[in-house]
DNA sequence: TTGTCAATTGTCAGTCGCTGTCATTAGCCT
DNA sequence: AGGCTAATGACAGCGACTGACAATTGACAA
């Protein structure tokens, strides 16, 4: 066995310039999820052909596909970001909270950067209306749902590595997962029916719902 | 206003003889879902074409689309009938019971009579084997989902007219709801994995997974 | 019984999402 | 400059789904 002392730097900065190949790429990518958001918020997600994408990029349909798996991918492409950023937020939390309180905390401080993550993509103003879309489109609905419980399975292992459990011998951390999630899908159904479609109002929501978990569970409502 | 002292019976018995035409058009959908159920399990959800089950009937194609409004609605119409099971079994909760209380004797007592209801159409094997093609089948996964969030809606108002409060002023509905459905989904999860694929099973985890909710949620879970 | 009405079904043509294939283009690297 | 390879485009085809119209078949009254 050999102990590492000073490893060496792997690779110092992987990709300083990205070459013209990658940026033309990326610059292909991000014009249609552009334009695609665009063309969904504003004529709706069904009533919107993905040749009307790909006319409006100047792409071939082809190459669009080549980008997404699907047409419904290219509507998470935004949301699979800050998804990330809460994941990273979660593993940030000191193992000292309990887990209800580590992922109370990370969707908080999540919600606190992602706006100027998303900016560089698409206007925030799109994503927010995107969010609605999602929730009032029933297609997109069960995507988003089905995601969401992807998410779910990694969390819960974060959860159980804090704690020292095994996923599948203890139930608990998927259990306190599957409770979490189903408050903050409440917050987003709430958020997405209210007038103030601001990242403030959605933050507050949260802190208020969450607050509300352990009520809602009590033996007894009225006192 | 008026006390309805001995409300008279609105129509005593609405459908003796369904006649013919009712009764063939209950025979055609209930084959195409046999079929349909039959074909999927056995050679999986999308290897499975419209056509392939519509030769087997011995109808067009146009008519199973009048029958069901897409392929994926063929897959739950049996999922269904269980779901109009448990609502109606949180209808029969007392109402003294504390609504995380009503939810969860109300699945207990739904899984002790689905077995019958379901036979009625196709074999609870079937059944059962195509839960587990839902929880393995991405696309299904994703409809389902949306499904389960319809009725929680339900349910959260349910609930709330139990508790005499508005979904809308108190958010501890939803949240519970939300919390509730969550565990049983993971429930369905773990019930889908496993190797005991009985209805006895499910049950047990049921509870098993319920009791385990209050433990999640608890600020220390070491002791 | 028969004729009429309306519900149900079949046929056909067409749209849209999506995939495999193959030729073409265009960065990249020696 | 020229070869290599990744990216794209063009095309054909499949399967889910829909609209429109014609054909069939129970229901029900004359």
């Amino acid at each position: 066995m050999t102990v590492p002392v000073s490893a060496p730097v792997p690779a110092p900065v992987p990709a300083p310039v990205p070459g013209l190949r990658e940026r033309k790429k990326q610059r292909t990518r991000d014009a249609l999820i552009r334009v695609a958001l665009e063309l969904f918020t504003r004529h709706g997600y069904e009533a919107t052909t993905v040749d009307e994408i790909v006319d409006a990029v100047e792409v071939s349909q082809r190459t669009f596909f080549r980008y997404f798996s699907s047409k419904e991918e290219a509507v998470f492409a935004v949301q699979q970001m800050t998804e990330e950023r809460f994941v990273h937020a979660l593993g940030q939390r000191p193992p000292d909270e309990a887990p209800i309180d580590a992922m109370r905390n990370a969707v908080l401080s999540a919600w606190d950067t992602i706006g100027e993550a998303i900016e560089e993509v698409i206007p925030v103003d799109l994503h927010l209306r995107t969010y609605r879309m999602i929730e009032s489109t029933p297609a997109l609905l069960a995507v988003h749902l089905r995601r969401s419980t992807e998410m779910e399975e990694t969390i819960a292992r974060i959860i159980a590595a804090r704690e020292g459990l095994d996923v599948d011998e203890d139930p608990r951390p998927r259990i306190a997962v599957a409770a979490f999630s189903g408050v903050m899908r409440v917050t987003g159904q709430m958020w997405g029916r209210g007038t103030d479609g601001s990242l403030e109002a959605i933050r507050a929501l949260t802190e208020q719902y969450l607050d509300q978990l352990g009520p809602a569970l009590a033996p007894r409502w009225r006192d």
